[in-house]
DNA sequence: GACCGTGAGCGTACAGCGTACACCTTTGTC
DNA sequence: GACAAAGGTGTACGCTGTACGCTCACGGTC
């Protein structure tokens, strides 16, 4: 009786295709784009494939494993850049790459923050960086450093301040506006430049694109600079090499210590 | 019957203290600093509380609003720091001070990050940090694009490739690692490198505070040098002013967009 | 064609989550 | 002492991830 309507449904031309894990990366994927990270549930997952929750775990071992694998994926689509003329140009554009593949995916970002182990085409991409840097003859040291200051970044993203809030709010009053000024005024008064044509306070009417590649290439700049003053970690007050002075002894600064010789 | 325990208790000289929104928020923040904010439910933090579940919706609306207060909490306690000789000195100061509070708070960058909204201390320490930028007198312009560019960095934390894994696996087997130094040689050699006392492939055996310094620096000083060129968002290609050849020209630049005047 | 092992998909169940709602108890004010 | 407000409780609902055992379709072998 509860088995009528399985061994002979209503519908017996949808032949039934075959769940396999790309199946259901794919449809992850599909449904995280849409709906956002946050309401990707293997129960709606499973809806969506016209299954049962407990099929999804024939082809992925917990939810965990499930995202991982769609990061794998949506990574896997960045294409390895070819070498330029500088080595700053070919990590650029290894980067907007990244930039480009992941941009379309919004939850991305978070997924791939909270991942603890690297699968295997992250590794790639970090290959990719870390190649187009050594070619150029940075020394392991200060490519090694680089890595860690690029961070995330080398995914194409930037760390914003706050998450984009999808419903943005109603701008704020008049008398909140005032308020703010009064407390904040430094944060108002670019808020006020900014929010020329919107009304959120950092983030919002901002050219996204552009400040990435501005917070990029301040970056590559910086390691471009430090690459031509030779300088190692082993040597910390050179950092400044060329440059403004640099903040100065801090009381607590880290000075001389380096993870590796 | 069943109330029999709550009207006279086998504890009659706990003298039953009442809850107040501040308990709420210390408690709250305990355990997260304890057991990770990914285990803090109202369940638990109710039954440390020693009270029912919902007995915690008195004092805050949702657990969204009780996390803005937990980040707001720990936020407060950055103090904001003096005028230096230079504003590199001062912002650089303010920023450590924030890594100073956050520190012992691990849950507070994943926090931090996921909200849309600013609190009052989270204004305040945004306000602290352009403050000392302005006063350093760099344009409402660029100090609107290094605070982008700064990013999340503002907090102290550097958003690291990964997480940093609380119980590290166990090394990879030789043959494992025969495989990544083909697969990704460049990878394998930084992790070779620094795994002289880890074995995580970045991230792991290295010194964040260092790393953490290393990336402001750079930051800082490609502001500074920006601000000496008198570099505005309207004129991009001086970006690399005084430094190495900048990437070039990238098929997809942003050239000359810009968010504001 | 008959048989049988494998594994995909299903159903049920459970513990845990955030929180709506109605109720009772304690507290502070007059 | 009366009464309103505020604080705490109990129950319940819909949601989550997933363990376990079953059934049934498929592929390979005889």
């Amino acid at each position: 009786m509860t088995n009528a309507s399985r061994s002979q449904p209503t519908a017996p031309e949808t032949p039934r295709v075959r769940l396999n894990r790309e199946r259901v990366l794919r449809a992850a994927v599909e449904l995280a784009d849409r709906d956002g990270i946050d309401s990707l549930s293997m129960r709606r997952l499973s809806e969506h494939l016209g299954v049962v929750p407990m099929a999804l775990y024939k082809h992925v071992a917990h939810k965990d494993q499930l995202l991982d694998a769609m990061v794998d994926l949506i990574v896997s689509e960045i294409e390895p850049t070819p070498r330029r003329a500088s080595w700053q140009a070919a990590v650029g554009d290894q980067i907007l790459a990244a930039r480009r593949a992941l941009l379309s995916h919004q939850w991305a970002r978070e997924v791939l923050e909270s991942r603890t182990a690297p699968t295997p085409a992250v590794l790639g991409h970090m290959n990719a960086v870390i190649g187009h840097l050594r070619r150029g003859g940075l020394s392991i040291d200060l490519t090694h450093h680089a890595m860690h200051a690029l961070g995330s970044r080398i995914w194409g993203f930037t760390q914003e301040l706050f998450a984009s809030d999808p419903s943005p709010s109603p701008p704020p009053s008049p008398e909140v506006m005032a308020a703010m000024a009064q407390l904040f005024p430094y944060v108002a008064e670019i808020a006020e430049v900014v929010a020329h044509d919107s009304q959120s306070v950092v983030g919002g009417g901002c050219d996204d694109q552009f400040e990435f590649e501005f917070a990029l290439d301040l970056l590559l700049n910086g390691i471009a600079r430090l690459h031509k003053a030779k300088w190692s970690s082993g040597s910390p007050s050179v950092l400044a090499a060329g440059a403004a002075p640099a903040r100065g002894a801090h009381r607590e600064r880290t000075q001389g210590r380096r993870p590796s010789a």
